[in-house]
DNA sequence: CAGTATCCAATGAGATACTG
DNA sequence: CAGTATCTCATTGGATACTG
């Protein structure tokens, strides 16, 4: 399940599915704390497993434009569902009087 | 969401999701590859976000039995939908001709 | 612009030994 | 039985510098 989840696969997702496609350099700026090694890398990680698809145009300077794939839509619902279950539980945290933890 | 998945929690909560309780040593029987610390450490996380119940049995030798909060059975759609995901990705990944990876 | 390559610090997780 | 306490090693991830 790697596949999906860690520190950065899920925000970089979300951004892909909320912007048809976005460049690499867009992507950065829309995710400040990321390094490029770990865009790369996520990316990487998620073209190949057929998630997100990767446009490169043969041009000076070089643009790279990344995408959902039509498979890749696929995780929409499933990546929602995690995500209002994560907002509901800071709020269940906050009923129990406890703070959200690292790990 | 480091919450609910990670290397053991989503074995530890299908386990807990269909047994209704269990004793401390049975999880490890069920789960052989994990240690007691990493048991102990994730069981405890999962108390900690109310998910998992820990009911300790004033008893020589001890007894300790988990099981799901009422609150944590709300998670089982979520990870159900995780789960059915998981296999189909494993299926499309085999049409594409790609083997599974460690990351 | 969109990356690689390299190095290094922090974290995660296994093995082992011990305890109420 | 159900854990703690340490120690150690492997893996992650960040910072920095370089490149087609």
């Amino acid at each position: 399940m790697d596949i999906i989840v860690g520190k950065w696969k899920p925000v970089i997702l979300f951004h892909l599915l909320n912007n048809d496609k976005l460049r690499f350099s867009e992507l950065q700026r829309a995710i400040p704390d990321i390094s490029k090694k770990m865009l790369t890398n996520e990316l990487r990680d998620l073209e190949y497993h057929d998630i997100v698809h990767r446009k490169v145009y043969a041009e000076v300077p070089p643009r790279v434009e990344y995408s959902m794939t039509e498979y890749g839509l696929k995780l929409k619902s499933v990546l929602m569902a995690m995500q209002s279950w994560g907002l509901e539980h800071l709020l269940h945290l906050n009923d129990l009087g406890r703070l959200p933890k690292k790990s």
